[in-house]
DNA sequence: CACTTGACCTGTCCGC
DNA sequence: TGCGGACAGGTCAAGT
């Protein structure tokens, strides 16, 4: 379920591995998971360089010397892995890596470089997608028209962030917290993360949120995202970075996956997991209180 | 318009 | 052991 501090740390990755690549073939399960029309790849994708690997929100913006992108969104499941000879696990121990040979049977599309290295689209669930377009026509699609501000850029201040998340003011915070075109990049995990380091209840309405909740709540938000990307993101099941290593987040995650375990703060209270907003939510009882 | 729910998918886990 | 059903959750469409 990769979330802002995936995506970005899967961007830097492909920052890193992708730049003056040359495309030069291209297999997929179109129209599936890579809707685009063989004419186009054949004109725009095969032979352009990568020239630079953007994010916002949860979408990677891959920009090529053909004045068109790859624009991708891992919703679930997906991955885009880098390989280039045989299975790389990184750095750390190969347990730290949660994909083997490649491609396999989750893989999407297949991209093949002009040196024999190849990034692959896996994607179990099939929810992701991968597209090319114009780099001129992406700020133009729905999803950049309406999603909100970075929270890790340096205007994204706590009065702005209570400016946006009050345009759903007779919701949860938590409903609120997940709408992307609210806050851009959070989904369930920091959600919860968050709303624990801040001590509000994930069901707590909006407009019942004092400045100092919003204070706090900022200062929750912007630190569990930080500490996640240094941490390479949040491995729960699927996730993997560029190089298909996993990230190590959720080992200091206090609530996130962890009901039945004691609060951090309350060694006599244990974590419950509950649902909220049609999810999973988990909450420390004793911190998280609705408040009216 | 504000807000909630269901659909999209597949793999895994749980109870019978 | 096998099998049905619940569950996982990002986003959009459809519903209230």
């Amino acid at each position: 379920m990769p979330e802002l501090p995936e995506v970005e740390t899967v961007r830097r990755g492909l920052q890193e591995l992708l730049l003056g690549r040359t495309v030069a073939q291209v297999a997929s399960d179109a129209p599936k998971s890579f809707p685009n029309a063989q004419a186009d790849v054949d004109h725009f994708l095969v032979g352009a360089q990568v020239t630079e690997v953007h994010r916002r929100a949860k979408v990677l913006i891959i920009e090529l010397s053909s004045q068109y992108a790859l624009v991708v969104h891992l919703k679930m499941t997906g991955q885009l892995v880098f390989r280039n000879g045989g299975v790389r696990f990184g750095a750390g121990h190969p347990s730290d890596s949660l994909v083997g040979e490649l491609p396999d049977r989750s893989t999407r599309v297949t991209l093949t470089f002009s040196d024999g290295s190849r990034l692959f689209f896996n994607d179990q669930r099939k929810f992701g997608w991968m597209r090319l377009m114009p780099s001129s026509e992406v700020p133009n699609i729905d999803f950049m028209r309406k999603v909100g501000p970075e929270p890790l850029e340096t205007d994204f201040t706590w009065q702005l962030m209570r400016d946006r998340l009050l345009r759903r003011k007779n919701t949860g915070i938590k409903a609120a917290l997940l709408d992307q075109t609210v806050i851009a990049g959070v989904g369930n995990i920091y959600a919860d993360e968050s709303l624990w380091g801040a001590k509000i209840h994930p069901s707590t309405l909006v407009r019942d949120l004092t400045d100092q909740d919003f204070r706090t709540l900022h200062k929750a938000l912007i630190g569990v995202l930080r500490l996640s990307i240094e941490k390479g993101g949040s491995t729960d099941k699927n996730y993997v970075d560029a190089d298909g290593k996993k990230g190590s987040y959720l080992r200091f995650a206090n609530v996130f996956r962890r009901e039945g375990q004691t609060c951090p703060r309350h060694p006599d209270t244990k974590i419950i997991k509950l649902r909220v907003a049609g999810r999973g939510t988990h909450i420390c009882p004793k911190c998280q209180k609705v408040k009216k």
